[in-house]
DNA sequence: ATATCTGCAAAGGATTTGCACGAGT
DNA sequence: ACTCGTGCAAATCCTTTGCAGATAT
């Protein structure tokens, strides 16, 4: 899949490439860099976080993962990357993904007068987990 | 305002803390920590950064200011604390208010299933804004 | 062959923290 | 008086970058 993305280009298909996409495909869990590290640097030990965050941003750009902007100060990253909406955890940053549902903006005068153009397909909903609901 | 709220609490009406929410709560352009203190600066030179952070911190989560957190990496701040929505450019992290839009999700199974309690008060729609807009 | 990609280490930017002094209640 | 708040500088955390060698096409 990402060999066949990549024909053509002037983008190369490395090892590492192609194992971190493998990888944060494999996981539900929008891992931080860090956590993208880790699981990576099982199946290539000496691998550095530089081309950990070069393949993010690559993979990113090129629409194969999502980057997610979380309240806590890490980005997190998103394996599956049609579209879908992001409950984002104001406490403890946990991510869960819902695919069928959806966000309607109620459009105004204010609205258009601003000449911005929202992109409601990657929308982060803030709110409360189950867990850190439970705690208040 | 401030000096009612902070009546019988343990928090203390400083002089940088009553400046500061003042100068945020005059402008209207969502400032970085940066930008605050760049423009407290004015009113007490030798104020610190730690200072600006801290109260911005405090004033945050007291619900006097509002923390933003744009695509870009600087938290932003913004001195109105009236619930209302926020565009925020992911090209160059411009932030427009917006006050008479409504903002529904359409709730379905999933969404309840996961026990998380979306907060719609705060979203911030990420877009394109007028002028990255129209460079594309 | 040659431009891209990697690993390493160092740099960078935003924010936080420890500490001794200063100020509000 | 007694905490809380401040300024300073150093530390921290996440992320980016420069560089020389390695690798994909």
């Amino acid at each position: 899949m990402l060999k066949e993305q990549l024909q053509g280009t002037k983008y190369r298909l490395t090892n590492q490439r192609q194992i971190l996409l493998e990888e944060i495909q494999k996981v539900h869990t929008h891992p931080t860099a860090e956590e993208v590290y880790e699981i990576v640097r099982k199946r290539i030990p000496n691998v550095s976080f530089a081309t950990v965050y070069r393949n993010l941003d690559f993979l990113s750009q090129n629409g194969f993962i999502i980057k997610l902007h979380t309240k806590d100060k890490k980005t997190r990253y998103d394996g599956y990357s049609d579209p879908h909406l992001h409950l984002c955890c104001k406490k403890c940053g946990y991510v869960v993904d819902i695919f069928d549902c959806k966000c309607k903006l109620s459009a105004s005068e204010d609205l258009e007068e601003t000449g911005f153009s929202p992109d409601l397909s990657c929308l982060e909903i803030p709110g409360l987990c189950k867990k850190c609901n439970s705690k208040n």
